[in-house]
DNA sequence: TTGTTGACGCTCA
DNA sequence: CTGAGCGCCAACA
């Protein structure tokens, strides 16, 4: 059958997409928000893949559960997604978002709370 | 087919 | 807080 593969990976995108600027999330929360609380690892597979994404998807706002900026080995060695993050008014010290508590963005909660706000 | 790797998460020391 | 180890799922050689 044809396998459609891509499914989860659009799945993180669309979610990372509706991640609002100065906001960021966690490749676990993502992964729960889709029902893979353990898949925490192909979250980061699946925004690997958002290279060969047709929309862009800001994977800088994606950190890791400690709030450190894990995608340097994707972006480059250069502060290049920090510098994008600061832009959007996201502090970040040492590699690390500031205030990662109250940046948290988990789209398990708020999309879900979206969906009942309707 | 198995083994290794990967933009992770959690627990323990 | 930092470092190290184990577990998770999928893709690649």
């Amino acid at each position: 059958m044809a396998k459609e593969g891509g499914q989860f990976e659009q799945e993180v995108w669309e979610v990372v997409r509706a991640v609002p600027a100065g906001r960021v999330t966690t490749y676990g929360a993502v992964a729960r928000a889709l029902g893979m609380p353990g898949a925490s690892r192909r979250v980061g597979w699946a925004l690997n893949a958002c290279t060969r994404a047709a929309v862009p998807v800001p994977a800088h706002r994606v950190v890791n559960r400690s709030g450190l900026l894990t995608g340097f080995a994707h972006f480059g060695p250069g502060l290049a997604m920090a510098e994008q993050l600061q832009s959007e008014g996201i502090a970040v010290e040492a590699g690390r978002v500031v205030r990662f508590a109250e940046l948290f963005w988990d789209p398990a909660v708020e999309l879900a709370h979206e969906a009942e706000r309707t």
